[in-house]
DNA sequence: CCCTTTATCGTCACGATGACGATAAGCTCC
DNA sequence: GGAGCTTATCGTCATCGTGACGATAAAGGG
């Protein structure tokens, strides 16, 4: 192998969740050039006998103190175009994480501040403006054929909750009625816990878990607008 | 990058095709060890000044002669576990190409020798048979919900043809009928050339070339056994 | 107790689908 | 040239999932 040892490899994070009707993206400003000041996805160099995935995972817990297996973690796409890093040939190994909003503050983070910012976001280091957006589209597609909306939501949560989290991704508004049947009626999707919770105003809503199911079958479809 | 520069990058094609009820796989017989003697996926190093997809796609010119866009190439995913090339640390980012059969036999490679293999092949070199197995279910899981059924295809194809790789691809078999219905009437699937061709047996069937959509709405559904 | 709000259940029409019958358009064979 | 075979294409029908939306349930506040 020492004839290409040319290469760098960074695993960086795509980290999204779900807060007050607002999607938002876990970014860090950079300290250091290139692009030092400006916002970047967390992420760092992937160590010499490190996997990929460990790397993934090592980087998420260092950015968000997350040691529990919640929400989800996923390999997105690898960014390898010549130039990308002023630095030389670096290629990154995206990944994309889908978490319950946090309320403990972001912490362990070495980068100089790290901030959930509403989407979309200004300028972004690199390429990383593009990486943000393919997974922005990944999670908005998964969202249709898979369980993964309940990764944004904590471990319990209202048929409503859920609905808000398909209604912040998608930037779409959702028949209540509509969306309770079909998620209640997809075997797999959600599991009820057997408690009620009471909200600030209504009917208390029933309180639900995420069910064993990977995929829907038949899949939530978007709305055509 | 003075401080990580111990990687080396591969980009490795999936190569997969459909002939005579079969889905087959592009692989090389490894001249130089390790896994000398082996089957592998082929691919190579990405080029000190070149993209990774601009590796994909000189990867795939060098093993099939293919220069004309036909078909469909997409990345799949990478890998990159310590110890999975016993040479040193390898990041592999492997794509999936989907090709109609070539006539022509398989020209221009480098490797020993290079073949159409039916699934599943045997033992592959590396993890090679893993990221196989990726790569048939990424086929497998899109027929569903993209036109990409027509890349096995070429430019001109029957109905059937279409059919022929749905049911070799899944491995199931399908409803010459409602097949017909469906995909003649989901707008942007096909578009019909006007001419017909005549096979061996039976009626001539009506020439279709791919149409402009990129999704299927609504998705072809797998059946469910 | 009435009203507001939200959760949950019901109803209905329609489009998509699976099962399958019917017809069309070539061929071969006699 | 017609019978018979094969495959392509169209039609029919019951069923299911879905969007639109009415109705009811269960809380709190006045």
């Amino acid at each position: 192998m020492a004839d290409f040892p040319a290469f760098s490899v960074t695993a960086d994070l795509v980290v999204l969740t779900v807060q007050g009707n607002e999607l938002r993206v876990l970014l860090v400003r950079r300290g250091i050039e290139p692009y030092r000041g400006a916002w970047a996805l967390p992420g760092g160099f992937v160590l010499p006998d490190e996997d990929l995935d460990a790397a993934a995972v090592r980087e998420l817990r260092e950015e968000t103190g997350l040691t529990a297996p919640v929400g989800h973690l996923e390999q997105l796409a690898s960014y390898g175009a010549p130039g990308r890093d002023p630095r030389g040939r670096v290629v990154t190994v995206a990944y994309l994480a889908l978490l319950p909003h946090l309320p403990a503050p972001v912490a362990g983070s070495d980068a100089e501040g790290a901030a959930w910012v509403a989407l979309p976001p200004g300028e972004l280091a690199f390429d990383h403006a593009r990486i943000l957006a393919d997974g922005v589209e990944r999670a908005r597609a998964k969202l249709e054929y898979s369980p993964l909306a309940t990764a944004f939501c904590p471990p319990e949560f209202t048929i409503t909750e859920l609905r808000e989290v398909y209604e912040t991704v998608w930037d779409a508004r959702l028949d209540p009625r509509n969306f309770h049947r079909k998620v209640t009626g997809t075997p797999g999707f959600v599991e009820p816990v057997g408690r009620s919770i009471a909200a600030e105003r209504g009917r208390p809503a029933q309180l639900f878990r995420r069910g064993p199911a990977r995929l829907l079958h038949p899949p939530m479809l978007r709305p055509t607008p």
